[in-house]
DNA sequence: TTATTTATGTATCGATTGATAGATAAGTCA
DNA sequence: TGACTTATCTATCAATCGATACATAAATAA
């Protein structure tokens, strides 16, 4: 039972890094033009063991999604849910998107799951689900904070709060897009403090 | 001079109809799921004739991004500049927005450009200039009918045009995003005369 | 007519794709 | 030790990739 030892041979590499070496492959160059001789060079693995480990590439992909959504994808949300008050939440929700999409070394710009959504949701089998439970979670989590804030007092009893997680949601689709396209960060938090404003606006 | 005779066989296809349909073909799969077999069946034509016509793949997907940001990428602009009332402009271009991204037949959901950030920026030569120009592009003539509106005194003279302008646009971007992952244009429409009033806030 | 120019379709090129077979290595069990 | 289980790498598979050679068709020019 408590017998940590598995049979046969041992791996020889870390599968969470391998799987995170495949996400910014994937993320790079997008699920199609990603070869596996791509995978194989970023991953430190060769080819069958990627199969024996994760499956074939679609298989590979899906996983690499669920990762980045546990991981990666929340940290604004965290940042968000961790603020002490509502406005640095959504100042930390900005903030940390920006940082992410922009400065986050070793990962490309812009959004994993946003590269998903635009290339390969109705093409790649299973991505379609996770995409829509993605952006529900999110909307929801940002949602609730501003619901629990009207309770206790420090927003109106009439706050849009989906509304509002909602357009809050959206201006992080605008940064991820800009940043891809090659916006700096300096030029992203420009409009900050006039979008702090405007989500927590009655 | 004024002779509009060419040498030759004639072409026995429209470039225009072929153009759009590898855009459309580009648009739903993506440049490097796109084979030639798939823009050879989309656009009616044989390899050889796309060859001589458009050039290789990577010209005619260049080619198309120049189509889309010419025509279909505009349409909410249009509706937007052509407008009565600010606030009518406002509600237009978000309206068209959402039809365009979800009830254009025939075209695939979402944005067309927003894909090619996703995906080919940094990959496909001759991309990030097309998407840079493109963003800043919008951005410019939406703030541009701020700042008449501004001088004719429909909008106050502190209101920050560009700012407001970044943000209607990134309602766009992240309309486009959940069009693509699924919503309904009824659910996109949820949020449409909050969003207008966030917009013009002052 | 014949010469010239451009377009089209068939057939095919070498390279690369995703995926696998089979031999070997490295561990646990008895 | 030898039986068993799992992992790894080399070599290789058929299929498909983007791109082209070449012969033919259809127009104008002389």
């Amino acid at each position: 039972m408590n017998d940590t030892k598995k049979l046969g041979r041992p791996r020889t590499f870390d599968e969470d890094e391998a799987l995170m070496a495949a996400m910014t492959a994937f993320w790079t160059k997008g699920y199609a033009a990603t070869s596996m001789k791509d995978l194989t060079a970023a991953m430190g693995i060769s080819g069958p063991s990627i199969y024996s480990a994760f499956g074939d590439k679609r298989e590979l992909y899906l996983k690499t999604i669920d990762r980045y959504a546990d991981v990666d994808g929340c940290a604004p949300i965290v940042a968000f849910e961790g603020a002490a008050s509502v406005e640095d939440a959504v100042r930390g929700f900005l903030t940390s998107v920006v940082s992410h999409s922009t400065q986050q070394e070793g990962a490309p710009r812009g959004c994993f799951l946003a590269s998903c959504v635009a290339t390969t949701v109705g093409e790649v089998e299973g991505v379609a689900e996770r995409m829509e439970k993605a952006i529900c979670d999110t909307d929801a989590r940002l949602a609730a904070r501003f619901d629990q804030e009207k309770a206790l007092g420090n927003l109106p009893n009439d706050f849009p709060s989906q509304d509002r997680a909602r357009l809050l949601h959206d201006m992080r689709q605008g940064h991820v897009h800009r940043s891809r396209a090659g916006w700096t960060a300096e030029r992203l938090l420009d409009d900050l403090e006039d979008r702090v404003k405007m989500v927590l606006m009655t």
